[in-house]
RNA sequence: GCGAGAGUGGCGAAAUGGCAGACGCACCAGACUUAGGAUCUGGCGGGGUAACCCGUGGGGGUUCAAGUCCCCCCUCUCGCACCA
């Protein structure tokens, strides 16, 4: 590496060093001023920033600049997600206190994003580890518990029993612990729920009120809660003399209530809560349990593969509630236990997975619908799942599709055998974490009084600092003798803390809440409300496509909720969504392992950060991947370096370019100059406008590269352009291409204007267009013939057709292509194209 | 299987139905240089001496005019995946 292009790194040293005396980008709410809020998906401490923190915070930093100076307050945070479970790790492998490793990580971060030069107002960072946030993630909870939104079931988690822990799904490979490598178990185990499904029809159906997001997103999303509706329907179980059960009768969820008299067997989820107790006196036990035993085995299996329908009749029977019908219950693996009931009637009739299992296993099959135009046409080779009119469906035969539906459902509610149901598949969310570095849940078990809830005033419930790591995993914190054993606060008995901590989506389901109604400094709430309705909701939120589902339905559910307990001012946290694509090298994802990582820090060492903001905003439009290519950044450091040096050599030609005056319209300048002024004016109006349409950053800087080429061009070539004028274009032309500049590459931008005369661009005015140098006097229109291209001619933008048609036919090549042709009609659009329809002549 | 998105030079990409390939990378030539992996200038889809012809995954269609709109097909990426 020899000398820089220029001294960028003096320059952005200097810059940065200006913004942090100024405090430049600290801001409070303004009710006089548009607000605007910009929000970048904050990250992990992991230790290093990545190329894609880079690129997101460069495109978000880019829209705040340019908000900025577009003349509205612009609210733009950061902070840290900082619980989590690498931070055990970390102190597992090394030692050291996963409270030390995130500290430590989260200063070296933020050294890395400082260097980068984004404009955050950094007196609102927040951690998400440190006890003022996460006591309101505490706080929250009671307040979701009082409403009856937190809950406690039963689940089935992964578990390994070497490392007495549970396992979230992706952390089970092949049926085995990722960790120690022994054999995953399922196992039920009292967890913390959230009842999201209270809310799954509101979240589902304002899907379509966002208008600022991807459609992509919103389809994942609608995909993902998939509310599905049809009736719950009750089948009575059959009795020998044996004890009595917990209840009388299974209940089944379908969609297909018309095809109820259909049904020739009810199939059950293995994992099924009550499956235990029902074949505790089945003659068929030991191969049902047998069955089961199998099948749960095979499900920690994550294979992609969908296993083939396998099931075994458990000795249990049910009775048809309309034809008192007796029915097998059999035990199918194809059962989704947490979807419905875990009980679904078999109808292999209309139904093709019913239909397979019951080829598979001799069942009975039993059409009672006939589709439109179709005869009944038994025996049935794959299941007919068309609506149509129904047969042999005692006094409902005859009806037909929805009205059946409708009528037989209504018919089982009024013998309270049934009822109308809507099921999602989004379940609640499970947020029992049997981990430490989280935020601990903030409720105690007392032998007498059950779970009581933490009171408020004991708040926070502190992680313990003095915790100790053993690596064979299990919850830390219920190794850690005083923070498990304290008093219930109810009875003063001795209690049992709650020892799980809560899953990290909780912390980001409210930061950006946060961000904003800190402000005050509120010590009794979490958030200032004046400050929350000034700058809620995010105007832009910025992020990875990974976080579509999950965080964005937990940040949406969450705000909500806050809404319903008067703490939010909206129910919709973000307005808008751009989704940023992942940066690729050679084909593929960055990772450790592939060996195909750019350092950040490298690259602004090599280039400066300037060069990287503008690489990564210019190689591809926001929501694609993006190709790293070591070769091409050089362009844009190029693009760079070019632009101080034309700017230094015209401050060479003209010393007193800084003193200038270019604001004031000129009427008397040479074509050529006139031309340039078009040009600068066109590029202004291109940069707004790809900045406004979707941030198409790549397409805005490339129109800045055009607009540097035309003005070197004009710079380099010794006119006869009088000396004042050709100053003043090249001046007006160069401060607005800094100005232009300046939210993508600001320390250059900001350094540059300082030379030509403007102090701090970061908070000048964006320009605006000057309608009067958009007018042009001559543009090219393109002279076709049967639509293929002939010439192209210069006439004024509102030369009428028979003066367009005049020159052409004057011009050569027209002549040419016109020669032996009878023109059938000509097709003029003004200011544009003309073009003639021929057919040869005779 | 279902849903969504995408296929354009050697590469990243650009084009309100109106000149396909802006801008950049790579490459080629020239200038400046003791030197060039620096910088500057110019060229750069394919074929053809040229006039011209061909060209946006493939095939049809609408239109004076199609990368863009419509129909069919192929390929790739992403999401969901026995959801009753």
């Amino acid at each position: 590496m020899g000398e820089p292009l220029y001294p960028f790194s003096e320059i952005e040293q200097t810059v940065q060093k200006r913004w942090k005396a100024e405090n430049a980008f600290h801001v409070t709410r303004a009710p006089e001023l548009p607000k605007y809020y910009c929000l970048e998906m904050f990250p992990y401490p992991s230790g290093r920033i990545h190329m894609g923190h880079v690129r997101n915070y460069s495109i978000g930093d880019a829209i705040a600049r340019y908000k900025r100076m577009c003349g509205f307050n612009v609210l733009h945070p950061m902070g840290w997600d900082a619980f989590g479970l690498p931070a055990e790790n970390a102190a597992i492998v090394r030692g050291i206190h996963p409270a030390d490793w995130t500290e430590s990580n989260i200063s070296h971060m933020k050294d890395q994003l400082q260097k980068l030069g984004l404009s955050y107002d950094w007196d609102r960072e927040v951690a998400t580890c440190h006890p003022d946030y996460y006591r309101w993630n505490q706080w929250f909870f009671l307040k979701l518990l009082d409403k009856g939104l937190a809950y406690r079931k039963e689940a089935l988690l992964n578990w390994c029993e070497s490392c007495a822990t549970v396992l979230a799904n992706e952390q089970v490979e092949d049926g085995l612990c990722w960790r120690c490598g022994s054999v995953v178990i399922l196992r039920t185990m009292d967890q913390w729920f959230l009842r999201i499904t209270d809310y799954a029809e509101d979240l589902a159906n304002s899907l379509e009120t966002l208008e600022g997001w991807p459609e992509r997103v919103r389809t994942m999303q609608a995909n993902w809660i998939a509310p599905s509706k049809g009736a719950l329907i009750d089948f009575k179980i059959e009795r020998s003399g044996e004890p009595a059960l917990q209840t009388d009768s299974l209940t089944v969820f379908t969609t297909r209530p018309d095809t109820l008299f259909g049904v020739t067997f009810l199939t059950i989820a293995p994992e099924h809560p009550l499956l235990e107790s029902l074949i505790e006196h089945s003659p068929e036990k030991s191969s049902a349990q047998a069955f089961i035993e199998k099948t749960l085995r095979a499900r920690t299996h994550q294979s992609r593969e969908e296993p083939e329908k396998e099931g075994v009749f458990s000795g249990v029977f049910l009775r048809h509630p309309l034809t008192e019908e007796r029915l097998p219950l059999w035990i199918g693996n194809f059962v989704v236990a947490s979807y419905g009931t875990g009980v679904v009637m078999g109808v292999p009739a209309h139904d093709q997975r019913d239909f397979e299992f019951a080829q598979k296993y001799r069942l009975p099959v039993r059409q009672v619908i006939v589709p439109p135009g179709q005869d009944p046409t038994p025996p049935l080779d794959s299941a007919i799942t068309e609506d149509g009119v129904l047969i042999n469906s005692g006094l409902f035969s005859g009806l037909s599709g929805e009205e059946a539906r409708l009528t037989i459902t209504a018919h089982l509610e009024k013998a309270g055998l049934g009822r109308p149901k809507k099921t999602y598949r989004l379940r609640d969310w499970g947020i029992s974490r049997q981990r430490y570095w989280g935020t601990p849940i903030p409720v105690i078990h007392c032998p007498s009084c059950g779970i009581v809830p933490v009171p408020e005033g004991d708040l926070p419930v502190l992680l313990p600092r003095d915790i100790h790591f053993t690596g064979k995993g299990g919850s830390p914190l219920a190794d850690h003798p005083a923070f498990r054993s304290v008093p219930c606060p109810s009875c003063g008995g001795t209690g049992r803390r709650e020892t799980d901590t809560m899953d990290t989506f909780i912390d980001s389901s409210w930061y950006f809440l946060r961000f904003a109604g800190i402000e005050d400094s509120p010590r009794d709430r979490p958030f200032s409300s004046e400050a929350l309705s000034y700058w809620l909701p995010v105007d832009q939120y910025i992020g990875g496509v990974e976080h579509a589902i999950l965080h964005l339905l937990y940040a949406r559910f969450f705000t909500r909720v806050l809404f319903d307990l008067g703490l939010s001012p909206v129910r919709e946290p973000f307005r808008t969504l751009l989704t940023q694509g992942m940066v690729l090298k050679d084909g593929s994802k960055m990772s450790k392992s592939k060996g195909n990582v750019v350092d950040p820090d490298l690259l602004i060492s090599e280039y400066g950060a300037d060069t990287v903001r503008l690489f990564t905003l210019f190689s591809a439009p926001p929501d694609k991947d993006l190709s790293w290519d070591d070769k091409a950044v050089e362009g844009a450091y190029r693009f760079l370096g070019r632009i101080h040096s034309r700017i230094e050599s015209l401050i060479e030609e003209f010393p007193d370019a800084a003193r200038a005056g270019t604001n004031a319209w000129r009427e008397t300048l040479s074509p050529e100059a006139r031309e340039i002024r078009t040009k600068i004016h066109e590029t202004i109006l291109k940069v707004t406008n790809d900045l406004e349409n979707n941030a198409q950053m790549n397409t805005a800087i490339a129109s800045l590269m055009e607009l540097l080429n035309t003005l070197s061009q004009f710079q380099g070539n010794a006119t006869r352009e009088d000396s004042d004028s050709r100053q003043w274009i090249l001046v007006s032309g160069y401060r607005t291409l800094l100005l232009l500049l300046s939210p993508f590459a600001p320390h250059l931008a900001d350094h540059l204007g300082r030379r030509l005369g403007m102090e701090r661009i970061a908070h000048l005015s964006w320009p605006v267009p000057d309608e009067r140098a958009l007018v042009k006097t001559l543009v090219p229109f393109v002279i076709q013939v049967n639509g293929k291209l002939r010439a192209t001619l210069s006439f004024p933008p509102d030369a009428p057709e028979a003066v367009v048609v005049l020159g052409a036919r004057e011009d050569e090549r027209l002549v040419r292509a016109l020669s032996g042709q009878t023109i059938l009609k000509t097709i003029f659009v003004p200011g544009k194209i003309l073009n003639f329809v021929v057919r040869p002549s005779q």
